[in-house]
RNA sequence: GCCCCCGUAGCUCAGUGGAACAGAGCACUGGACUUCUAAUCCAAUGGUCGCAGGUUCGAGUCCUGCCGGGGGUGCCA
């Protein structure tokens, strides 16, 4: 990408003034090449000489003027400038730019794409809710933010799987299959409480009562380890078709009992005992954290002989690197930001290096309902669920997903956003998504215009890109060309929220070039700019929709 | 008590590999539709970047303290 080829111009111009005897010798400190706010300065800028000074023993204006005057020749660079007190700006060339509508063409869905992971296996874990309830809008930003990260590297050269992982063989679960039973039992005129801690929501009873229809009164003596599985059967079936409508798909399902099953719990356990980070006391086992680096130790198993959710994940994160995934990213809510620590001491002291392993732990989502907090709670069955959300977000044209998913990537994941759910549903129609996709929309409405007025894609195709030099064609060109940057800083920095603001940015440029330049005109005499302009308007069009694409939000052709 | 995240415009939020005059959307005000979709555009308004110190040539961005909000600190997950 651009940023990285004036990097290493930078390089090239450095060494080649310390070959003539204009800078001394020194190695480069670091320095970054950055866009400027101020569109005075150029495209891009760099520190470099003024991060040099103290090395070279030089005044940065004068490592500046070095610099330049061995900048090497390139085709892409209009200017390279100077400014105080040390800055080297760097402009674009228009003749460049206007050419790179052919590169986007020529590689309409991977136009911004880079490698920089080699094809090596990466995993993405997100969501993993367990099957006690239907999902809520907190999973929902935990979705969004997994499924958008796991498309970013994958766009950046990584090969992706994208994995669920859920815990249903602890006490939840028993607990969910106890409640399930009540509700059963409940509709066959036996009154019995919901256990203590046991789940009280609604959606248990249209289990309890597809039971009822399917088995009648044959379930009663049943145990509760059927209704457990039916109920974890049934809720993953919702959560399932929930995922689906946010456009979310993950490759694997990976549950505690195939962990269990397998005897990797065991064998972790054991592996912990004879290395020494493993003792007894109180009659559970504790895992000596302590010598790990962290503050105290954590029991791994109870005394009642039952695992606690740590060794579980410890062994789930172990088989994860067994599996030769070569970066892994977790996502979690707030809520588990004090246990991954010592999840990943555990699988430290199993010998694993973790320093693959990124988490991401998203804040809370505040929902707002007529000025008031929801409470959420899946025992206590109140909760807004993403389904209602999305009933309430869609329009006739438009599906609820894309307001839901643009929405939660406008924020950082550290961002603890309140979600207005009266304002949300109110103000969709002046939701920024549909800014966004109103420009991929008016781009079509343009190209259907001008293949009726003789302006077919094999007709344009052969456009004169020389042609375009308007200001607002450049503005547009130069948002473009941004694309691989953000795709590869927004990958690096598991900051999806990039994208977001990127999309906005680029059709703004599209609007404000709509209103400056008419594309189709039916002049004689303008009609090679035509042709440039829907190859330009065409370029625009990939580059908007690679952006939404990559957020899982559609590129509606009309609104 | 201790740990983590946050505190930027009336509201919701970007911006933290330090850098050249602090941004967007919404709301509010005034303009632009015989012209490829006005879900658009233009203009105006709006900020002691929580407070106080410190590091630096340069701090919304780094460090320390304080205040305020959220989350955690289980043999719950």
């Amino acid at each position: 990408m651009i940023r990285d080829d004036i990097i290493s111009l930078i390089q090239q111009a450095a060494h080649k003034a310390q070959a003539a005897g204009d800078l001394p010798m020194f190695g480069l400190p670091d320095f970054v090449v950055e866009r400027p706010k101020n569109p005075e300065h150029g495209d891009y800028s760099t520190n470099v000489a003024m991060q040099s000074a103290r090395l070279a023993k030089m005044a940065p204006v004068k490592i500046a003027e070095a610099l330049i005057n061995h900048f090497p020749p390139a085709q892409f660079i209009g200017k390279v400038e100077l400014a105080h007190p040390g800055f080297v700006n760097f402009t674009l060339s228009d003749a460049w730019l206007a050419q790179q509508v052919a590169a986007i063409a020529a590689a309409p869905d991977s136009f911004g794409n880079s490698d920089t992971g080699q094809g090596r296996k990466a995993q993405v874990e997100f969501v993993s809710a367990n099957p006690t309830g239907p999902l809520t809008i907190g999973h929902a930003w935990g979705a969004v933010l997994g499924d958008t990260i796991a498309s970013l590297l994958t766009a950046t050269g990584w090969d992706v799987t994208r994995e669920y992982y859920f815990n249903n063989g602890g006490r939840q679960m028993r607990l969910l299959g106890e409640s399930l039973r009540v509700r059963y039992l409940e509709l066959l005129g036996q009154s019995n409480p919901i256990p203590q801690d046991g789940y009280q929501g609604d959606y248990l009873r249209w289990v309890a009562a597809a039971l009822v229809a399917e088995h009648g009164d044959s379930l009663a003596e049943v145990n509760n380890d059927y209704f457990r599985k039916r109920a974890e059967l049934s809720i993953f079936a919702n959560i399932r078709a929930t995922l689906a409508r946010l456009g979310v798909d993950f490759d694997v399902y990976y549950n505690e009992l195939d962990l269990y099953e397998s005897g990797k719990i065991n064998a972790a356990v054991q592996a912990l005992s004879t290395s020494g980070y493993a003792y007894q006391k109180d009659g559970a086992t504790w895992l000596r954290a302590t010598d790990l680096g962290l503050k105290q130790d954590r029991v791994i198993i109870k005394s009642s002989g039952e695992p606690t959710y740590r060794m579980p994940d410890i062994a789930y994160h172990v088989d994860k690197l067994r599996r030769g995934f070569e970066y892994i990213v977790d996502i979690f809510g707030a809520d588990h930001h004090a246990t991954w620590p010592d999840v990943l001491a555990g699988v430290r002291a199993l010998g694993y290096d973790t320093s693959a392993i990124q988490v991401i732990i998203h804040q809370f989502i505040t929902l707002m309902r007529e000025g008031q907090e929801v409470k959420m709670s899946t025992r206590r069955g109140e909760f807004v669920t993403i389904d209602t959300l999305l009933d309430e977000l869609t329009t006739p044209s438009i599906p609820g997903r894309d307001v839901m998913r643009f929405t939660l990537l406008t924020r950082s994941a550290d961002s603890s956003m309140i979600f207005d759910l009266d304002l949300a549903v109110k103000e969709s129609s002046e939701n920024p998504v549909y800014y966004v996709q109103y420009g991929h929309a008016r781009i079509c409405a343009i190209l259907r215009k001008a293949a009726t007025e003789g302006f077919p894609p094999d007709d344009y195709a052969g456009g004169d890109l020389s042609l375009l030099g308007h200001p607002a064609e450049l503005r547009l060109l130069r948002k473009m060309m941004e694309l691989p940057e953000v795709i590869a800083d927004a990958a690096a920095q598991l900051a999806p929220q990039q994208l977001s603001h990127y999309a906005q940015g680029l059709a703004s440029d599209f609007h404000a070039f709509y209103r400056d330049c008419q594309v189709v005109s039916t002049v004689p005499a303008e009609r090679e700019l035509t042709r440039a302009r829907l190859r330009l308007v065409e370029a625009a069009r990939i580059v908007l929709a690679r952006a939404l694409g990559l957020m899982g939000v559609t590129a509606p052709e009309q609104m």
